[in-house]
RNA sequence: GGCCCGGUCGCCUAGUGGACUAGGGCGCUUCCCUUUCAAGGAAGAGGUCAUGGGUUCGAAUCCCAUCCGGGCUACCA
């Protein structure tokens, strides 16, 4: 059998870091199977549409690196595989289980529902439907279909247990007494996510269902359904949630969850992957550092498990800055592309990548560790051109004999500018450290940042010479 | 309230009855390297394996109970 999975978001957000998880898991087990991995959207419910959200996930996805073989825009045997353009299917399967007696129409309205739950609440009482439509007889309400409002509801049993085998968490049972009649068609005419997924899995050939774990409650109203049709169930496996701080499933009030606000943080896919691989699943070694490549390679869902895992940014980073140092020269100038100003010159960016690169987080960091090389002034105040311990008149001193030690020297590249500012260290009676700490406001306007001996010869000696003099001027102002 | 799931250092995790004096990574501290900052190297602090009972010669690992956390409980997904 092939294996054939399926990613199937509601197009209600941008895509979310969570779902990212999930289908990075799906994509690597349709490529450890030479499988298909297709991508449906679940949009039946009209009301929480929002706009862009198919773009959002195409986007983020793409850019992740992850690829499907069917969807909405690559077609496929299966088409179409939006849920709101098979509405057809739906009601032709929720038509066949009404005539089979497995479900039935119901005419309630909201606001009858609605006091029955009150009502039972105030008894504490469980709240579930009262089964008030249930025993209506089923000419009749097939004449009332025609001209009334309705739902189509599952018939669940009273008795008895259903269970389920979970890839991941194992053996599940649930009493059939805990779960209520499930609307299965609402009265819009759009299927609920129950009998849309049940019947699109089975329709389009899934054999392995893989999703979020807090979808493990409503797995025995799916396992109702497909007994109803009288289907066999694929192989579930459900995978634990990436959590906020607070261990709530992470949402949007604790930060940054959607793709393409990393993205534009300066992160990098491979470290995206890489970072969110790990939050669920571990490859049992000590091996942290794993390309796509190495995680089809590694990654088993017998190791997927159960509990949540916190979201962790301060780890990512580190992920991040591991990822980056990988990165080829060039490579890396091409990523940092986006993030600088049009105009810096890329003779001096590309100039700059190998100092640059081992003091990135994110890709973001580098328009302030360059900044001092394309800015005409950098306008360090005073009191960041005078470090502890040293006096202003020290630092004019140091200032203006590495001017003088500066001017005339050729060639103006790191080594030599190394043994000038030696030579000036030894005249001042001062440590280079000491010598550097001192000049290095003067050159870039910060504390700390690139290396100064390549930050001076990458800038040039005149202007390096001007930020000399217009230290010295500050400090004398 | 009901049903279900989970519970190893602050965080991600290894561990599936004996090699566990519970291992690795992030973060934190210190040191080395060093032109600042990083990166890199080394060391360290940090865990009564949620708690209490069992089972066993032996339990983080098996069983029971309790506690805590979470998910679901919609004509949302």
């Amino acid at each position: 059998m092939t294996v054939r999975v399926r990613f199937a978001p509601s197009p209600t957000g941008s895509l979310h870091i969570g779902s990212v998880r999930t289908t990075l898991y799906n994509w690597i087990f349709a490529r450890q199977h030479g499988g298909t991995l297709m991508l449906r959207i679940e949009d039946t419910d009209q009301d929480r549409l929002v706009e862009g959200a198919i773009d959002s996930i195409y986007d983020g996805l793409r850019w992740m690196g992850l690829q499907w073989d069917e969807g909405p825009r690559e077609g496929g045997r299966f088409a179409p595989y939006v849920q709101s353009e098979r509405l057809p299917v739906y009601l032709e399967h929720a038509r066949k289980l009404v005539e089979s007696g497995a479900a039935y129409p119901c005419f309630c309205s909201k606001e009858r529902l609605d006091q029955v739950r009150k009502a039972q609440a105030q008894r504490g009482e469980v709240t579930r439907y009262d089964g008030h439509c249930r025993s209506l007889d089923p000419k009749e309400a097939a004449t009332r279909t025609g001209f009334e409002r309705h739902v189509i509801r599952l018939k669940v049993p009273d008795e008895g247990t259903i269970a389920l085998d979970d890839i991941v968490y194992g053996h599940i049972e649930w009493p059939l007494k805990s779960i209520d009649d499930q609307v299965l068609m609402k009265s819009d005419g759009f299927p609920t996510y129950h009998l849309a997924v049940v019947v699109d899995d089975h329709v389009m050939g899934i054999t392995h269902v893989f999703r979020g774990e807090d979808w493990l409650p409503s797995t025995p109203k799916h396992l109702l359904i497909y007994r109803a049709f009288g289907w066999d169930v694929p192989p579930h496996g459900h995978f634990p949630n990436v959590l906020g701080p607070d261990s709530k499933k992470l949402a949007k009030r604790h930060g940054a969850t959607r793709v393409e606000q990393f993205r534009t943080d300066g992160f990098l896919p491979e470290a995206l992957l890489n970072y969110l691989a790990l939050v669920g699943w571990s490859p049992g070694t000590e091996d942290e550092i794993f390309s796509l490549e190495q995680l089809v390679a590694t990654w088993r869902i017998e190791h997927v498990q159960k509990a949540g895992g916190k979201w962790d940014l301060e780890r990512l980073r580190w992920f991040n800055g591991m990822w980056i140092r990988r990165l080829g020269h060039e490579e890396l100038a091409a990523r940092l592309e986006p993030f600088l100003p049009d105009h810096w010159d890329r003779a001096v960016v590309r100039a700059a990548v190998p100092i640059l690169q081992e003091r990135l987080v994110t890709l973001a960091d580098a328009r302030d560790l360059l900044e001092f090389l394309f800015v005409v002034l950098v306008e360090p105040d005073a009191a960041l051109l005078v470090p502890k311990k040293r006096t202003p008149e020290e630092v004019v001193a140091i200032l203006s004999r590495t001017e003088v030690a500066l001017r005339y020297l050729e060639p103006f590249e790191a080594g030599p500018i190394r043994s000038a500012l030696e030579g000036v260290a030894a005249d001042r009676g001062l440590s280079l450290r000491d010598t550097t700490i001192a000049l290095y406001p003067a050159i870039t306007g910060k504390r700390a940042g690139l290396p100064l001996f390549d930050g001076i010869a990458l800038l040039g000696k005149e202007r390096a010479l001007a930020r000399l003099r217009e230290a010295q001027d500050r400090l004398a102002a």
